[in-house]
DNA sequence: TTGTAAGCGTTATCAG
DNA sequence: CTGATAACGCTTACAA
C-alpha cells in the first residue's frame, strides 16, 4: 500500500506520477505551461490514486473561496427559491457554488450569517436582510470587507445595489383600473417596513395622485405579514357596505386567500371586481380569468446583481457604490375590467 | 500601524493580548484550560483587531468544514424548500452551515455536485437524486467516502436512508373513497419514475386489491412532469362519459390546475366529486371545502435524518447501512364524500 | 494553565 | 516548461 489512511493529495499525486508538486499543480487549474506528457502522468495518477482536491487548502492558500453567499429572509418564499435557483445556475457555470442562508427576519441571525459569510471568505454576497432598519445588522453589513450586493432593500450602506422598481408597475395598474371607471381600489399588503411593501404603497398612491384623487386608509388592508391566512380580512372587506370594486394584492398564499374569499363571496371576476396580484404564483396560472400582474424579471435582477458583484470582485472595494433600478412589469389579463354599472351593494336586505 | 495589508491573524491576535497561539485558539474554541485572565486579553485583542476567523484554515487543520451539504432536484419545489429550512435551522444550532444545491434532475450535475461535496470536505450530506436509476449516480453515491443520507429514493446503496411510507396513506385514502362508495377514482401522477410516485401508485393499486377491486389503466391520468401545466389533461378527464367521481392528485401547481379544471367543468366538490391531494400546498389552505390530503410530518423526516447522519458521523463509516421509515398521514377534509347517487354523464345533451 | 512547533494540502514565487 | 520551497492561518500534540 502506497499512501496512509487519509485522502491522497496533490503531493502522492506528484510521487506517482513522478512529476513536481507544482507541475501537479498546474494541471489542476489549467495552466498553459505544462506539456501533454506530462500531464498526461498527472491524469493518469490522479485516476488511479482517486485523488480528490481538497478545497479548504485551495482557499486557505489562494485566497479564494470560489463560494458566492445569498442571504434570503425565507427559501420557502418562492420569490427567493426562483432567485436562488437562478444564481446558482449562472455561479456554476463559472464553477462557483452559492451557499444559501436563511435569515428568518431575525437581525440576530443575520449579523451571525454575515460574520460566517466572512469568516468563510466568500468571493462575494449577495443580501436582501429582512431588517433594512435595524442599525446593528446595517452596521454588520457596512463592515463587510467582500464584494456585497444588496437585494431589493432601502439601507443606506456603502454597498453596490440592485433595486427592483415596484411604483412603477403598480402606479401603471392603478391608472388602468381608475381609467376604467374604478375609485374603490383596496390593496392588501402586509404590515412589514421593507422596500418592496413600501414602494409599492407609494406607486399605489401615485396612481390616485396622479387622477387628482387621494387614497383612503381603510382601503389599505395590513396583514400582520404575508405569511398570515388572509381569508377573514378580505372577507370584511368585501363585505363592506361600499365594497371595492378592485383589488390589488400580494401575491403567493395571500392571493389564494383573496381569491377563495372572492368566490365564497359569489362574486365574480372582474364583473364583480377586478384583480391585480404582486407576482404571478404558480398556482394561479392555471386560473380562469388569468390574474393580472405586478412582476419583475428575475433573470434580469439576477444578471445586473451579478454583473454588480463581479465588477466588484475585480475592482476592488475602492470606487462609489453603483445602484441599478429593475423594472417592474405591469401585466393586463382578464382578471381586470371596468368598474361594474351599479355602485355595489352588501346585500339588498337591510341590516335587521 | 501594526498589522499588513491583509486581515489580521490568529498570530496578531496572539501578540497584541501577548499570549501564545495556542492560547488565542484555546479561546476561539472555547477548550476549557484557560485563565480568565488570558481569556480577557485576548477577546480584547481580537476585538480590537477586528479579528475573523479563517474558516478554511480552521477546516485544512481540523479535518471538519463544519459543513453539511444538501442536494435536492429544485428548491423551487416547496417540499424542499421546506425540508432545506428545517435542516438549516436545526444544522444551525449546532454551528453547522448547509450548503444547497440543485440538480434539477440532470445526472451529469449531480455527480459533479457530489464531486463537490467531496472536494469541500462536507461533515455529511443528505441527498434526494433526481436519477434513481442512473447507474452512474447510484456509483458516485457509493464512492463518497463521508457520511451520506439518502433521502426518500429506492436506491441500491450501501448508505443510511430515510424513506417516507408512501402507498400506506394512499391506500388510506382508497379505502375511504371506496367504502364511500366511490369505484371511478382517478390518479393525476407525473411521469417520473422515482420512489414517491412509484410508492403512491403502489398505494393507490393496493387500495383497490384491498376491497377486490382493480386499478384501471385510463384512470391513472400521467403528467409529462410535476412542473407541466395538468388543466387540459384534467379537462380531458373530467370530460369523459363515465368520469371519475373521485380523483388523487399530486400537489402543488398540479392541484391548482386540478381544482381550476374542476371548477372550469361547473363540478362542486364534493358533491360531484371527491379530491385528495399529494401534500397540502398553501394555497390551499383556504379553500372550502379544505381539501383532504397525503402528508409527511417534514420535521420528524428531518429529524430522522439528522439523527442517521450524526450517528454514522460519530461511528465512522463502519457497520450496516440504517433504513429509517417515516409514516405518511391521510388527512380526511370536506373535499371527499359519498359518491354521487347517480352515475354522472358528461352532459345530457347527446353528441349531435 | 500556557508556550512551542509541526503540520494540514494547496498555490505562488522563484530558480533552473 | 519544470522543480524546489516558502507561505496561507489554523489545530494539536507535547513540553514546560
Amino acid at each position: 500500500m502506497k499512501s496512509k489512511a487519509g485522502n491522497p493529495s496533490i503531493k502522492d499525486v506528484a510521487t506517482r506520477a513522478g512529476v513536481s508538486l507544482g507541475s501537479v499543480s498546474r494541471v489542476i487549474n489549467k495552466i498553459e505551461n505544462v506539456s501533454p506528457e506530462v500531464r498526461k502522468r498527472v491524469l493518469q495518477a490522479m485516476a488511479e490514486l482517486d485523488y480528490r482536491l481538497n478545497h479548504a487548502a485551495q482557499t486557505l492558500r489562494s485566497r479564494s473561496s470560489r463560494t458566492i453567499g445569498c442571504m434570503f429572509t425565507d427559501v420557502t418564499n418562492p420569490l427567493y427559491a426562483k432567485l436562488y435557483r437562478i444564481y446558482e445556475e449562472k455561479f456554476r457555470e463559472n464553477g462557483y457554488m452559492v451557499l444559501l442562508a436563511n435569515s428568518l427576519n431575525n437581525p440576530e441571525w443575520e449579523i451571525e450569517i454575515l460574520s460566517m459569510f466572512q469568516s468563510r471568505r466568500m468571493d462575494g454576497i449577495i443580501i436582501a436582510p429582512g431588517n433594512e432598519r435595524d442599525a446593528s445588522v446595517l452596521a454588520a453589513v457596512e463592515k463587510m470587507d467582500l464584494p456585497v450586493v444588496i437585494l431589493d432593500r432601502d439601507m443606506n450602506a456603502k454597498k453596490d445595489q440592485v433595486l427592483f422598481d415596484h411604483a412603477q408597475a403598480v402606479k401603471e395598474a392603478m391608472l388602468n383600473l381608475i381609467d376604467q371607471g374604478h375609485r374603490e381600489i383596496a390593496f392588501v399588503v402586509s404590515g412589514t417596513h421593507t422596500r418592496p411593501m413600501l414602494r409599492r404603497i407609494e406607486g399605489y398612491k401615485a396612481g390616485f395622485a396622479a387622477r387628482g384623487l387621494k387614497a383612503r386608509a381603510d382601503l389599505l388592508v395590513k396583514l400582520p405579514s404575508s405569511t398570515e391566512p388572509a381569508f377573514d380580512l378580505v372577507t370584511e372587506l368585501l363585505q363592506r357596505q361600499e365594497r371595492p370594486t378592485a383589488l390589488l394584492t400580494l401575491g403567493t398564499s395571500v392571493l389564494a386567500d383573496v381569491l377563495n374569499a372572492i368566490e365564497a363571496q359569489g362574486l365574480r371576476i372582474p364583473r364583480d371586481i377586478s384583480v391585480v396580484s404582486m407576482g404571478d404564483p404558480d398556482f394561479a396560472r392555471s386560473h380562469r380569468p388569468r390574474i393580472s400582474s405586478v412582476t419583475v424579471d428575475l433573470n434580469l435582477a439576477v444578471q445586473e446583481s451579478i454583473d454588480l458583484l463581479v465588477t466588484r470582485m475585480r475592482e476592488g472595494p475602492g470606487g462609489a457604490p453603483r445602484r441599478v433600478m429593475v423594472p417592474t412589469i405591469f401585466s393586463l389579463q382578464g382578471s381586470c375590467g371596468p368598474v361594474p354599472a351599479v355602485t355595489p351593494r352588501k346585500k339588498p336586505t337591510r341590516k335587521q
